[in-house]
DNA sequence: TCGCAATATGAAAAATTCTTCAATTCAACA
DNA sequence: TGTTGAATTGAAGAATTTTTCATATTGCGA
């Protein structure tokens, strides 16, 4: 396999490693959501979130379009719902039998 | 959510988020080998690709075994294909239509 | 026991990513 | 037109990660 792919798949994957950039990716799981409802939920400050975002954008991960006075953010494609799962599967026996991250993953998945 | 956890599955998704890791977890989808191998294959210093795996371990992705004279590594959890598996599936979506990449993915699924 | 091959480790320099702050854009509306 | 609220941008410093190099450790065979 030729050296680019690797290089784009450490890429994707990266972008989705910051705290603030997964929230984003997890809050947008139940729908479209403007700039505004995110930094609510999100404890940074908007230029933060907005650098944050704009990360996610280049990488395709999300789209943006501007509703009147705000700008909705969406899931780039529903995959990705798929893609947060497997991680909080390997996440949970990762953590199973030592961890005190194990009650919050599980309940998080009976969601 | 509490913080905490964010942080966890940021760190977890920024293990994946570089070339050599994501090659060595690749090379370990086929089943255990000693680093040896992984160096033939990996075109990085023995000790550059023995830092990766450090990262690995304390992560908990891969674990390692002493054989004789060599350390042979393998993955953690089979659930590491699945992940890798979806990763695929949305970088194939973000690159269809635009994508010098996409030839390549597609090689690769049919494997 | 010596010496060699295979891996791992520690630490410093190089590179990349994050945060923050000031400045900017754009639409809405008085 | 001017002002205000919402969001983005650029740039600089702070923090983290990568790479590299020299040095250790381990097990094996001479």
């Amino acid at each position: 396999m030729p050296v680019p792919l690797y290089q784009a798949k450490a890429d994707f994957f990266r972008t989705l490693g910051h705290p603030v950039r997964i929230r984003v990716l997890e809050l947008l799981r139940d729908g479209p959501r403007p700039v505004r409802e995110l930094l609510n939920e999100i404890e940074v400050e908007a230029s933060n979130l907005s650098q944050q975002l704009a990360v996610l954008r280049r990488t395709g991960l999300v789209s943006a379009v501007r509703e009147g006075g705000s700008v909705v953010y969406s899931l780039a494609t529903p995959d990705i719902v798929d893609l947060l799962a497997a991680a909080r599967r390997i996440l949970t026996d990762m953590i199973t039998g030592q961890g005190e991250l194990l009650a919050e993953l599980q309940a998080e998945a009976a969601e």
